[in-house]
DNA sequence: ATTATACTTAACTTTCTAGTTAATTAACCG
DNA sequence: CGGTTAATTAACTAGAAAGTTAAGTATAAT
């Protein structure tokens, strides 16, 4: 039994899922509008798949409209891989602080690199 | 040859691999530290192994010190999940105020719940 | 009724992942 | 030197993931 947030990561580790993901940001699209982009790459079988593991994860939700199968994103899903990586937030920030520091003693005049807002 | 991005977010799918990005973020330890709260459940090789995963994926950074191997988060990464994140925050954000709009409608005198502050 | 469209399921193959144990390398310690 | 500690490498196994083709289901259109 796999853990919730491994689920999620998980489902995000493919270009294929990420990119249909991407599309339904979009908005709302079935199943063959999801595949044309890749059919060129895998049969609809394999997107049907990935569409599958995307809805197990919980980043998609599918829904039924006669023959068609429109999918919309699930984007609370996606506030709670935010929320573990807010964990992380201050690393980076600092991280990146620092390089700015580091940055105004070698070169004082350089334009202030600022991390970007949010 | 996996891009970027699907390296990270597979190397994020693994609790074991989580726990100990979260051990680093409370600063450097070398292998057999980061190991030991797995040694009940694996081997140190299998700690090895997800420690390469993770240098692979740039998410930490392993130095030498005598026969030691320091570890230490590699928090740049972190910054690029999130900027992909980001592109979604809009949409979380936004299906959080419509969640928000519809318990006002059920239970107009309970508290407001809030979307976090970031 | 039959044919077409939209999508899924089944069965199978190949490749990758996560673990194992045993052997090996490297540095330090007495 | 010889032993101990720290960590890696090698060789292997079991199971999951990502794809395939072929067959099946459900709805709509003619």
């Amino acid at each position: 039994m796999m853990d919730v947030l491994s689920q999620t990561f998980s489902a995000l580790a493919d270009p294929t899922r990420r990119a249909i993901l991407a599309r339904l940001s979009e908005g709302v699209a079935n199943v063959s509008d999801l595949a044309k982009p890749f059919l060129k790459d895998m049969s609809l079988p394999a997107v049907t798949k990935h569409l599958k593991v995307l809805e197990k994860a919980g980043l998609i939700t599918k829904t039924r409209d006669a023959q068609y199968r429109p999918c919309k994103l699930n984007a609370e899903k996606f506030r709670d891989v935010s929320e573990w990586m807010d964990h992380y937030r201050k690393h980076w920030e600092a991280s990146f602080d620092r390089l700015d520091e580091y940055l105004k003693t070698i070169h004082p005049t350089k334009k202030k690199k600022k991390p970007k807002k949010r």
